[in-house]
DNA sequence: AATCTCCTGGGCATTATGCATAGCGAGAGG
DNA sequence: CCTCTCGCTATGCATAATGCCCAGGAGATT
């Protein structure tokens, strides 16, 4: 799939003004609407666009202690450690990885105390043999990424 | 900032149909318009909800490869390794952690060995010591917060 | 030259939005 | 016990956006 220059601002647009209709879009980037409408449709079928889904930031419902916790797994545990962590809500995010771990996981905590407690609760399962944490601090570039679709629309 | 069960039922509909409105769904949440209203307004100003930026996805672009690059930064580099790494677009994500590492980034390329020239170039800077990466081979868990959402509005 | 694809520009019925108003019930503080 | 405040409900109305339609034109492909 292959992004043009008009792909390219049409979501720099909406990165950066998400709530705004198809009608306005159109008016911004000087093109017709039902051309706005088809390249919409067409990025969201695509898988382009996977959704509009809403941004929650966890600091602010609770959560402001992020991890990052790389995992190794004993051999042919894989699935069950997988089933296990996705029923813990503190973790966000989980990756099978090459390399030293086995497993990457993203996780939050109410403080640093309860990340204790939440890393108890995903080592505490048998398929998993060692975990190391690496705690936040700071978050000098939150997950972006209209540089990467600037550079892949030919800026 | 406490979340309580309509604003946690309200952000699990934005989360599954985003493009839906105020007024559907407050039908589908069974209160009046306004309160749907109300509750979206405080829960953006609190920050709750940082956007509804369009979910973009990088594999669907042409970077199909993600990875995670753990970064050794000379004592007093921070600041110009934060700032080089802002510049690469490849670079989708930064934090700066505790532990055996100082920065941990998240990087996607458009193959294995678009990779290597990636790394090059995140690494190819002076203040950073040493890097090692993993890179993703599966994500049984993509980034999710609905879980989390429904423990903190008492689920 | 004929076709295809994409964009344009317009029209039209339906639906949503922003804004305002008034009533009602629950909880807090006097 | 009374009253005030706050959040939710319910409704109305003018304005704006949406979904869907179609005919025409420009550029590229065959």
């Amino acid at each position: 799939m292959t992004i043009d220059h008009l792909d390219g601002a049409l979501l720099e647009l909406l990165a950066q003004e998400p709530r705004i209709g198809v009608l306005e879009a159109s008016r911004r980037l000087g093109v017709a609407r039902g051309t706005v409408q088809a390249r919409l449709d067409r990025l969201q079928s695509n898988g382009v666009i996977r959704g509009f889904g809403p941004d929650v930031d966890p600091a602010a419902i609770g959560y402001p202690v992020t991890a990052f916790a790389t995992l190794e797994i004993k051999q042919g545990q894989g699935n069950d450690v997988r089933a296990h962590l996705t029923t813990v809500p503190e973790v966000l995010e989980l990756h099978t990885t090459t390399g030293h771990g086995d497993m990457l996981c993203r996780l939050v905590a109410r403080s640093n105390a309860d990340l204790q407690r939440v890393i108890d609760r995903v080592v505490g399962f048998d398929g998993i043999v060692r975990a190391s944490t690496a705690i936040v601090m700071e978050n000098p570039v939150p997950l972006r990424i209209i540089p990467l679709v600037k550079q892949a629309s030919g800026d």
